[in-house]
DNA sequence: TCTGGGGTCCTAGGACCC
DNA sequence: TCTGGGGTCCTAGGACCC
């Protein structure tokens, strides 16, 4: 087997970067991306170099970026338009092999062993970054080594507008020296615990006993001692970004719920917006999770099957609602989420065709119950005004 | 005046079956 | 004078990432 050329092409605080693409006066300035900028709980998700240069580093919740920074740009993000970008910038990728993998919004993978030779890669990757630039307005970064994992940490290792070639050989002199939660998988908990049997840096991992990683971080374990030597088997796959395995919706709440009703209107709002993109994603869930965050973080989710894999929104709710009356504790709710788990694709979903006409019977009664139950609650006519209309049928 | 919202993967432990 | 034992499926929670 020939060794791969993997890029991971990674753009530079992308949604910032859009809003200045869009807007050339905010060149040069500390800009944030917030999201619920007008609220207190809003938190800053991306920010402009110049406002990483004073300190301000996402997620920093806005009252404090604020107080690092008196002339911060605040913006709210505009999804729909970093969605477009994000679809444009793509397509200049797949241009340079049909082996590209989005991993997010503002990342993907290519495989490019087979469109450039190892001599050139380097300079496709400079056309990829410079056409990215003129054509969109937006700087990355990549990264070029022989898999996912070093290229991923290549395209790290230099921002903005870097490109970054990790070989193999060159893993001990620039992977082990790094701290150990540099390491693509290991966050906040993982370093402490590893910390706490002497182990700091990516070279520590990788003298460690492949054995005891296992025995104390399980799949993790075998995994980090992997990394550590620079080998990553996992595939470019272009596949696996369009499959997805659950679709969800969660807000936190203007104030702290402490009523069952001052929950419903969001229930009603995420339950209607999952069904929507399960419908535009041509899936049905055969199950509803429901997530609760207290107001002293806690959180619980909690999951209930569906009758039968399906996308209706009043059905989704209900039992949304289902959930919420076994599960809330009584104590004030910071969040609420909505979520579509394992789903199906529709065509797989039509061979339980029986089960759903018996489904579309109990659709109507399922309604009916929901509807008296939340009467019996808070009175006649209150609650029927936040559901949207049923398909009773 | 703490801490958004979208996800994935892994594991522990209980239920259930033979 | 207890309460085998193995396999599988399911759920909840934790860690992590962007």
């Amino acid at each position: 087997m020939t060794a791969r050329v993997v890029f991971h092409v990674d753009m530079n605080s992308f949604y910032a970067s859009v809003e200045v693409a869009d807007d050339p006066s905010l060149l040069g300035k500390p800009l944030a991306i917030a999201g619920n900028a007008k609220k207190r709980k809003g938190i800053v998700v991306t920010a402009s170099y110049e406002a990483r240069a004073k300190g301000i580093k996402p997620p920093v919740p806005l009252w404090e970026a604020k107080k690092l920074c008196r002339d911060l740009i605040v913006k709210e993000p505009r999804f729909e338009r970093y969605r477009e970008k994000s679809k444009q910038m793509f397509q200049i990728l797949m241009e340079y092999s049909e082996l590209v993998q989005p991993v997010s919004i503002d990342e993907g993978y290519m495989d490019v062993t087979h469109t450039t030779s190892r001599n050139s890669a380097i300079h496709m990757a400079e056309t990829i970054q410079q056409r990215l630039l003129k054509e969109l307005g937006l700087p990355s970064s990549i990264g070029i080594a022989p898999n996912k994992f070093l290229a991923k940490t290549a395209s790290d290792m230099k921002k903005p507008m870097g490109i970054t070639v990790l070989r193999k050989r060159e893993v001990s002199t620039k992977l082990w020296p790094m701290a150990a939660v540099e390491m693509h998988g290991i966050g906040e908990k993982t370093a402490k615990k590893l910390e706490h049997h002497g182990i700091k840096t990516i070279g520590d991992i990788a003298g460690e006993d492949p054995e005891k990683l296992s025995r104390i971080f399980g799949a993790g374990g075998r995994r980090m001692y992997e990394r550590a030597y620079g080998i990553d088997n996992r595939p470019v796959d272009p596949e696996e970004a369009k499959q997805f395995k659950s679709i969800g919706h969660s807000r936190t709440l203007e104030e702290d719920a402490v009523d069952t009703k001052d929950v419903y209107p969001a229930l009603t709002l995420m339950s209607d917006s999952v069904s929507e993109r399960l419908k535009k994603k041509h899936v049905y869930a055969s199950g509803i999770q429901l997530t609760i965050r207290y107001a002293d973080w806690e959180t619980v989710q909690r999951s209930a099957r569906l009758p039968a894999p399906l996308d209706d929104g009043s059905i989704i709710l209900s039992t949304a609602i289902k959930i919420w009356e076994n599960s809330w504790n009584g104590k004030p709710v910071r969040l609420v989420g909505v979520t579509g788990i394992d789903l199906v694709p529709k065509g797989q979903a039509n061979k339980q065709l029986d089960l759903f006409s018996y489904q579309s019977d109990k659709k109507s009664w399922e309604r009916e119950e929901l509807l008296e139950n939340l009467n019996k609650k808070f009175g006649e006519g209150k609650v029927r005004r936040g559901f949207n209309q049923p398909p009773l049928n």
